[in-house]
DNA sequence: CTTCATGATTGCTT
DNA sequence: AAGCAATCATGAAG
């Protein structure tokens, strides 16, 4: 049966054995081979005809041959034939090599968290990419913004990608069954259908690539607009570098705050902490680099907090006189203690002879003396043999330039320069 | 445009 | 880790 079947010539195309053929319904091994190939013959001059004719015509051939014994082997015969002549695409198919764009592109979404795991994901690139940006952890206003639009991306990423998934398995079943359909009456081999479920596949996975190529542009637009925005410097609202300067000058004997103060002001100014060191940072080491630049400057914080300053000084005093050293200022006691207390004695002493009783005084008084120091100063109440003007000098700077308090009075008496000195800022 | 002010960054020290 | 010093880069004023 087999060699009978292979042996036979189809439109010019020598059939080559080798193909595993089903056996037939009623297959004879010892059949005579004439019979066989007449019975061949006209099946398919019939089917040659098929076309020709009526639908309702063919349509009961159709039937006839469908049931025919010869059916399956010739099925087979034919579908070999397809595959020799090429109609099938062939190496269309070889293992698709992973392609190094698509790999580069889900490597990304990946370590940008559009794709991978839900939660800890998008949060933990979002936060890597922000620290990466530079910086602090604690930028945390761009940080939900930048976080809630990467997760709106990756949302959109992934309905997209769900619907596509659901659109091509659906289309592949609809292809799958039409096919299966159809191999009822023309060759179409289990593997063709394979292929042609390959190539949907194929074409879909170009369509996802496209919408990964479209997710990782938005994620680098985003990220270039996160980075753009923290890379540009705006200046500090007014309000909050009066806040600042505020702060500064009142606690201009050791402007340190503590990290609870940086708490505060940062609140106060809606910047972070880190901006606030920042800020100090840098109002440090250009008040010490020019003094008299920052003269008038001072005095105008000094004033602004003279009054209540006073009213603290006048309160602390009280309290300290008749009750424990509350603290009428901002919880930002702990920080600027004891190293300044006797800075703070020997200040008071300098500025109006008397003998300061209340050594015991918290730093928060300090912080107002400092500022009246200021404003007694300005207004030319003292002028106490120091001459007026040392007492805007840096005091509170040591020899090295450092701001820890000198316990000698020759850190007052020896000032570094005096206002009028002009001092080049940076060489920039 | 230039110049100055100022927030941020970097490299180093303590 | 905090702070200092130098520097960068941009905003604002002239």
């Amino acid at each position: 049966m087999l060699q009978t079947l292979a042996g036979v010539n189809l439109a010019g195309h020598s059939v080559q054995g080798g193909m595993a053929l089903p056996p037939p319904p009623h297959g004879h091994e010892g059949a005579d081979g004439d019979g066989r190939k007449q019975d061949i013959g006209d099946i398919l001059h019939q089917i040659m005809t098929i076309t020709d004719q009526s639908l309702d015509e063919a349509q009961a051939k159709k039937h006839a041959l469908n049931c025919h014994r010869m059916k399956p082997a010739l099925f087979s015969v034919l579908c070999e034939i397809k595959e020799k002549t090429g109609l099938s695409i062939r190496g269309a198919q070889e293992e698709d090599p992973p392609d190094p764009q698509l790999m580069r592109l889900d490597n990304m979404l990946l370590a940008e968290g559009v794709s991978g795991p839900e939660k800890g994901g998008g949060s933990a690139a979002a936060a890597a990419a922000a620290a990466a940006s530079g910086g602090s952890s604690d930028n945390s206003i761009e940080h939900s913004d930048y976080r809630a639009k990467l997760t709106q991306i990756r949302q959109i990423y992934h309905t997209e990608l769900e619907k596509y998934e659901q659109a091509c398995n659906e289309f592949t079943t609809h292809v799958m069954n039409l096919l299966r359909e159809q191999s009822r009456t023309r060759p179409i081999s289990p593997k063709e259908i394979e292929r042609m479920v390959g190539i949907i596949h194929r074409k879909f996975s170009s369509i996802q690539m496209q919408l990964k190529q479209s997710t990782c542009e938005a994620v680098m637009i985003l990220r270039s607009r996160f980075l753009d925005a923290r890379r540009k410097r705006r200046n500090f609202s007014k309000q909050a570098t009066e806040i600042l300067n505020e702060y500064f000058y009142s606690h201009l004997s050791n402007p340190y705050p503590s990290e609870e103060a940086k708490e505060e002001l940062a609140k106060k100014c809606s910047i972070t902490v880190s901006q606030v060191s920042n800020w100090f940072g840098n109002k440090r080491i250009r008040y010490k680099k020019n003094i008299g630049k920052f003269q008038e400057e001072a005095n105008l914080y000094a004033a602004k907090t003279a009054v209540t300053a006073a009213h603290a000084v006048a309160a602390a005093v009280q309290n300290n006189q008749t009750n424990s050293p509350t603290t009428p200022n901002s919880g930002s006691s702990g920080s600027f203690n004891l190293p300044n207390s006797g800075d703070m004695f020997m200040n008071m002493q300098s500025l109006n002879g008397d003998s300061y009783q209340g050594s015991q005084v918290g730093a928060n008084v300090q912080s107002q003396v400092d500022t009246l120091r200021h404003v007694i100063n300005q207004t030319g109440g003292y002028s106490d043999g120091l001459g007026g003007n040392s007492l805007y000098s840096p005091h509170n700077l040591n020899a090295n330039g450092g701001w820890q308090d000198a316990t000698t009075p020759s850190s007052v008496t020896s000032p570094t320069e005096g206002p009028g000195s002009v001092h080049s800022d940076t060489s920039n």
